[in-house]
This record gives C-alpha cells, structure tokens and sequence, in this order.
DNA sequence: ATTAGCACTCTCACCTCGAGAGTGCTAACG
DNA sequence: CGTTAGCACTCTCGAGGTGAGAGTGCTAAT
C-alpha cells in the first residue's frame, strides 16, 4: 500500500535524484526538505517502498534510486509540470521564425531548439500522410534513355529516381507523358499505381508507373527524421564512466527511431506518451526514456520526441514536448 | 640531416606505433626487427630524429611517438602503398551493387564501406557541379495561392521550395507557367536566372525566378554529404580516456566538413591529398588527420574522405581512398 | 662509430587504510 | 503503535605509499 506520506518522499526521492544524480539519502531528504520527522522514520518509509518496487538500493550502504516503476507513478500521480513560461515561448516561437530555407531546415532547427531546452537527445519526423498518395509526377529529360521521374506526393514529399526508357525521348515528348500519367493516376496510393502498372500495354508506361509506386512507398528514415542533442545528453553525470559513455554512443548511433514509434503505437495529436526505461520494449535502451508527441492535422503527422536518461527531467520535458509538438501543429496548418 | 638508417629507423618506428598505439621503445625496434645493432646505437639515432623534429616524448622515460612532420615524411618517402587486392576489390564493387535506391543510398553506403574498410569516419559528398545550372522547373498545385517549386538541376540534384502565387493558379495553367519559364531560362545558372527575375513584369514570374535563383544557389550540408564509422574510430585505443572519448564525440559531431574540403583545395580527379594534424587548419582538429580524393568528371565532382587518428593507417587507407574514388568516378560515369 | 653498463626518471598498478556515508535493527518513549 | 535515538555494520572512495618495470641518457671502453 502507498500511504500519502509514503507516495510524498517518493516525489521528494525522485525530485532530488533527478536534480543531483547521486543517490539519495534519508538524511538528505530530512535536510532538504525540513520533514517534521526523524531520519530513522524516513528510512522505515523508504524500506517499504523499496518492497513495493518503487526504489532501489545499487549496494547495502548507498541511498536510493527511483526504478521504473517510481518514475512511472510519480510522472502519472505525482508530478506538477512545470509549464514552459511566457520568455520561454516567445523563444522558441522567435527561434523558430528565423528559418528562411525549407521544411527541413525547419524540422532541424525544432530537433535543436528541443535538445537544448531539455537536455536530451531530441528527434523530429517529417510530417507523412497515413497513405501517400501520388500528387503530381514530371518527367525530365537526363541523357539518352535515361529520364528522371520526380514525385511530389500529396503532403508534399518529394521523391526522385532514374527510370530507362527503351526509345530517347525529348522534354517535351516527356512532359506529354508525364501528363497523361498524371491524369490517369490523380492521386493514387501505392496500391492504384502498382495496378495501373499492370493493365498498361506501353513498356515506358509499365515502368514509370512501377517506379511511381517504389516512390510512393518509400520510407526513408534518415532523410525524415532529425536529431540533435547527442553532445548535450552525453554531458549527463551517468556517462562520466569510459564504459558507459562509450555504449551510450553506441547505443544511441544504432537506435532505430522508427521502431520507436511503431513501439510507441500512433500517439493522439495533442497527447504526451512517456516510455519509461524498459517500457519501451528495447533491451539495449533500458536506461533510456522516452517522451513523444504527434503534431500534425490528423491526416499529415510528424512526430516529435526527446531520448534521455530515465532520470530525466520528466517535469519538463514533458511540458516542452507537448509544446513544441502543438506549435508544430499549428505552424504546419499556417503553411497549408 | 636525414641518413639512410635514421630514415629507415624514422619508419620502423612510425610502422610500430601505427600498429600498437604504444610509445615505442628502442629495445622493441631491435628485437621486433632483428637488426643487428644495439638498442643504445639505436637510442642515439632516435635522439637526434628528435633534435630534428621526426619524433617526441611524452615524457622523460617513455618511448618515442612520431609527430606530424614525421608522419609527413612517411607518407611523401618511406611508406610503401598496402595496394587494394583482388578479393577487397570484389568485395567493395559487390557490395556497392546490391544498391537497389537511387544515389543517396548508394552514397551513404559507400561512406559505409570506407568506414569499415579503413577503421576511420568515412565522409563522402554527393557530386555536384562547379556552377550550379537549373535544368528543368516545375510547379504543382499545393493550396490555394500556395505552389510547390521543385527543380531539378544539371547535375542532378532535386530541390524544392513553396512559393505564394497572387493569383490561385491550377495545375494546368502552372504547368503552363513553368514551361514558359523553362523557355526562358534553358540552364541559366544562379545569376541569369536573378537576371531574368528582375526585368520580369509579371509579379508571380518575378517570385518564382527568385525562388528558383535560391534554389540553384542553395548549400545543403546534411543532404549533400554522408557520412559514417564514428562507432569504428571510437573504439581505437587512444578513446579508451573519457576526457578524450568525449572531447572526440564533441568533435566530429562539430567537425565542418564543408571547411574540409575548402581548405584542400580541390583535389584533382586520381589525386589523393593527405592532411596531417595540425595541417588542416583547425586547431580543435590537431591530433586529427584526412585523406581525401575527389571523384566526378571533372564537371560534376564529389568527395571521398577519411578521417582518423593522425596514428592512422596510412598506408591502407591512401590507396583504399583513391579506388574508392576511382570506383565512383566510373560508376558515375556508366550511370549518365 | 658502436656498444655495454649503469644511474636515473617516470609511470603504473596495487595495496592499504581510514574517513565518511548510509543503512538496518533494536530497544525505549509518549 | 508510530516514532525515534543509538549503535553496529557495510560498503565506497580517495589519499598515500610502494615497488616493479620500462626507458632513457650518459660515460667510458672497444
């Protein structure tokens, strides 16, 4: 059973571990916090909560570190958020403005903006329509039988590849093509254009409209997804240690951002979703959490997320991804 | 003065440290070497390669650690070319086959395989021409008097950016527009095409021109350059110190590439350069050393670099860079 | 010019040891 | 019965000390 005084020093336990890193004491819980109550009352409670699960002990004599299942109650039950203040808005928002190129320097600068407001690894998708849908294909002429097939697909991705025509043909011949193509395609998923592929008599056609399709499902992780922050979080005490440092680049080099999100499942627009160490299912990771939100209208989402140490500063990270992933929502419905 | 035997001694010693990373000793070059003078003759030698600036000390009774103009000895006299065998050969050009996607893929894989091959970061840029021409424009309908700008350069390059239109055109009279504005342009470089912007009378031409002018002059490092093997240079033994580990990470993920290959000058086609430590310019970079060689050509021209420990295998990765960059001369040469 | 011999220097790994930080338990207290 | 003082016990951590080992540099002899 978690008494109320219980569950309060497991805020007081996880507040100044969070803040310090070192493990902590009864007595620096009595100190810190002016408790009416002795130290030895203190460690009675902390015993107990060890026994339900809330905290550990790494040796016989140390203090307590909060476990997984501490930070998930205190991050549930627990904690206050502390809200990203008005300067801190109008930072970012300013931050943010400044952007003259494109989406993805955009999308950069919001995964640097995040990985120093909370001293984590920050990571931003592109945003992607649920199904990719074919907008618009256009032909352009490169040397012989070679053609560039350039798609922009409906939320506005652009994808390239070379497709070999069996007969040269010239620009404009190409832009007739490209144009009765589009006509018969009009927005077809990968599926429409893998069938239209396949009733078409021309062999140019066959494999334009094939490529059309490879384009449209193409997911490519590295040219969608931005991160920064590696240098910020690897300035945390936990990776003071050779070992732990070295892993820890390792480790966050291979992570796969993808089975992140499939792991994390299709978070709601304007919901926070918090994988707490081995929450997130990856063994190699389980030190690690993460905080994600979706951004987007709901057709047309990204995904914005921060990968720090699971004593992380839950209080704001959580705030400041919800944020960041709200004005991204609301920025991305300006451009459109 | 550089004798005969203190230059051989100079490379024994470069050799020895290259493999072990230790300080070598004199009794070590005598017993690894079988040479058939003592360990004090040796002493003497190393004492004056010092006076000369081949080598230093750590410290008063350690062994001897080649320094950058030892190095440059090295590689410009003694160093004999561990050339790419038949069987690496095989290896290579059957991995850079598998390649299914489009450049990007096969870029970033190539920056793969050097990595792994020469146990250093891998940098490789994709090629691009000295003078960016526009090859072909075109425009697709987004929202409203929103318009997608994509163009597709000489050299292959795809950019894309929005442009506002005044008037909300549909993609009919966009395709219109853009064919009228590929008449006008036909490869114009970044110039003609501001030229072309400015005398236009027509508010939306004049937008667009500008938007494409950008385009053709824009400067994307992080998608125009692949790069890989920070875990592989990681693991070499002079990270094994966590100031170093770290300082190291901090480094390369700071590390300018773009100021790499200005201050090399570019590299003629089958030329390799080497920059050793503090060559290079940048003084953060001094226990670092490149090697780099372009591809291309001669028109369209990229880079292929390593980058690692002035403790680096020259003598495998000078040669492994240049077949690498030969290999990609020809295979973008097959390709266009 | 080469070499044997030797004194000297510096590092590094290892050990010890005591201080300090914390806990867990017990017995007493209101 | 919850709370608390007291105390024994455990474990870590840093300081200091030490000896072995590796290497050099010098000198004097060949």
């Amino acid at each position: 059973m978690l008494t109320e005084r219980r569950s309060a020093i497991l805020g007081l336990v996880i507040d100044e571990y969070v803040a310090t890193a070192i493990p902590v004491s009864s007595r620096a819980l009595v100190n810190r916090h002016g408790l009416n109550v002795s130290t030895a009352t203190i460690r009675n409670e902390l015993a107990l909560l060890e026994e339900d699960g809330y905290i550990t002990h790494p040796y016989t004599s140390a203090g307590r570190v909060p476990s997984d299942r501490g930070y998930r109650h205190y991050v549930e039950v627990l904690m206050a958020e502390e809200p990203v203040g008005p300067d801190e808005q109008r930072t970012i928002e300013h931050q943010l403005h400044q952007v003259r190129g494109g989406l993805d320097e955009w999308l950069s600068l919001t995964a640097t903006i995040l990985a120093t407001a909370v001293d984590c690894v920050a990571v931003v998708t592109r945003p992607r329509a649920e199904d990719a849908r074919l907008k618009h294909a256009q032909l352009v002429e490169l040397q012989g039988d070679l053609a560039l097939l350039v798609a922009v697909m409906a939320d506005g991705r652009v994808r390239q590849s070379m497709v070999t025509i069996t007969t040269p043909l010239n620009q404009s011949q190409l832009n007739a093509r490209a144009e009765q193509l589009n006509l018969l395609l009009g927005g077809a998923d990968r599926a429409a254009a893998l069938e239209a592929a396949s009733t078409q008599e021309d062999v140019n056609n066959t494999r334009i409209l094939t490529a059309i399709a490879a384009l449209i499902g193409e997911q490519r992780v590295a040219e969608e997804t931005y991160l920064d922050g590696l240098q910020i979080v690897l300035q945390q005490p936990e990776f003071h240690d050779v070992e732990r440092l070295r892993v820890a680049v390792d480790r966050l080099n291979a992570y796969d951002v993808r089975g992140l999100v499939e792991h994390a499942g299709a978070a709601d627009i304007g919901e926070t979703r918090v994988l707490i160490g081995e929450e997130h299912g990856d063994v190699a990771m389980r030190d690690w959490s993460v905080v994600l939100a979706s951004y987007g209208d709901g057709e047309t989402n990204g995904m914005v997320a921060v990968l720090g140490p699971t004593r992380m500063h839950y209080q704001r990270s959580i705030p400041r991804v919800r944020y960041v992933a709200s004005l991204m929502s609301s920025l991305l419905h300006d451009v459109r």
